[in-house]
DNA sequence: TCATGCTGTTCAGTATTACCGAACAGCGAG
DNA sequence: CTCGCTGTTCGGTAATACTGAACAGCATGA
């Protein structure tokens, strides 16, 4: 008996978008089928692979297995088709991956740097992450680095979203008054980013957790203001790791929460592009 | 866009068979089934995967890359699928596996080395190969090495046949008179296996192509004979390579054609019958 | 050279499966 | 307690896999 890759795929998507209705929008279905085929490939496995937790859904223990195991299946298929595309064409021309500031050097650059095909050239635009979904839609660029934070729901039809790392959020503060854990800055001024966005909900409520209200003494949507900041001694904060540039003189204190760092392209691109994302989601 | 491991599992079985009914019948399908579907398969891939050999088809150089990765991608799903079979299931009590002699040592004993379950004995059952498939439909075995040519067409519908490895054919002369290809046995006496078999059909379409009529002066189907008179400078002879006991003293030649070595189960076999499946088709 | 039997393919039809929307059930937040 | 979120089930439809019949092409043997 044969796994159905698609069920496969379903799977490794609650995993990394948490929700079903989340899935089914990411794979331009309905809930109900993705709720159905997650049934049938319980069924098909003998195996639970879900438990509810509320009015959710969560991966069991077997059903993590087989959804990190099925990320390895289906990243190896798209290898192989990247593979046979490669036949056919040789990747050449001209690939334009946009990506967030601190994933440049972090993720594309390295990537990028172990391509080996003479016609193929990629040029690196730094993109904000809010603007670049419209700039893969409008074709200003072929890959995107961005998170899925920023990866509207539902994705646009011919738009393919492949996972590609965890990032962790870090707990940032001076270098002259360290600290361990967010307890610790209970009384500590909080720079924080701008209401509503995702940053500052998520802070929110990991100061909550830690069981207090953030004094939040400025906020910036600019993560190297709040470098500057913590630098300086003026306020401590949490980041993604990603967006810590060593340049910054700050101690990072990494907390048991991640996001999602995701690439993106339209669907059924040429080989060069294939290729470029394929480079993206193999580990260095 | 994700490939149908199904599909895949078509080709590469046409890979191992060699035709598209041989493929259909090991399936469960029929001809115009495996041919409409590995016809999908070259269009979803946008690549020619077959060509036409007169009233054959073999695969193309894609097609064989295809045929390779789509096994090792198979493979991984049957890894997965026992692996969550294990979850459920520690594999435990008795496994039975019947081979014929030569595979014994060579292959199942170091798959069997491999396994790590307390709680699993395997038992190594000898068993000629015309009686193996018998022995596994009767439940006196629960995984059998064999290879194709006993592997009866249609396999039963419950039965899994997972190809192995492939053994070459080898041709077998005396220490004192070393021959290094066919052509050089044109005079020589030859033992052959027995009319309408397997080998011998094959013996004399290699001697004919090598422009010659072999004279036979012996048939046996006992394997250890056909040594025992090349070691005594009585005869050459052809033979699987597995066949060819080291503690004769013969010289052999590997000739460019090849056998191929299966194995088989019982479809929705318990999880230690998996487990020793799986142990015998991953390099040692 | 022709007939036969093998191979694979195409076609039209049927069976099976994937998917949808509606309706429902359960849970958490206010 | 109400509302809005989540996931699930049901019945129906659309899409796909599969079949058998008919066909085409090739190799072999008479």
């Amino acid at each position: 008996m044969t796994l159905n890759p698609w069920r496969l795929k379903l799977l490794s998507q609650l995993d990394a978008l948490g929700t079903v209705r989340a899935v089914a929008q990411a794979a331009n279905l309905s809930a109900s089928s993705v709720s159905q085929q997650l049934a049938v490939l319980e069924s098909e496995t003998r195996t639970q692979l879900l438990e509810r937790t509320g009015r959710r859904v969560r991966l069991t223990s077997a059903g993590l297995i087989l959804a990190r195991r099925a990320r390895s299946i289906l990243d190896q298929m798209d290898a192989v088709e990247a593979e046979l595309r490669g036949l056919n064409e040789e990747p050449s021309g001209r690939v334009r991956l946009g990506g967030f500031q601190s994933s440049i050097h972090t993720l594309a650059v390295p990537a990028i740097q172990h391509l080996n095909h003479p016609h193929l050239d990629v040029e690196i635009v730094e993109l904000e992450p809010h603007a670049s979904m419209p700039a893969l839609l409008s074709g200003e660029v072929d890959v995107i680095i961005t998170t899925t934070d920023f990866v509207e729901l539902p994705v646009p039809p011919d738009i393919d979203v492949v996972p590609l790392a965890e990032d962790p959020i870090v707990l940032l503060s001076p270098p002259g008054q360290p600290k361990a854990e967010l307890k610790a800055c209970k009384d500590e001024p909080w720079a924080f980013d701008m209401p509503g966005s995702y940053m500052a909900k998520l802070a929110t409520r990991l100061c909550r957790e830690a069981g207090f209200e953030p004094r939040i003494v400025s906020r910036f949507s600019n993560y190297m203001l709040t470098l500057q900041h913590v630098e300086a001694g003026l306020a401590v904060a949490v980041l993604p790791a990603l967006a810590v540039d060593p340049r910054f003189d700050v101690v990072a204190k990494e907390l048991p929460v991640t996001r999602k760092i995701t690439a993106a392209v339209r669907r059924d691109s040429r080989a060069a592009i294939t290729v470029v994302l394929h480079a993206l989601h193999t580990p260095q």
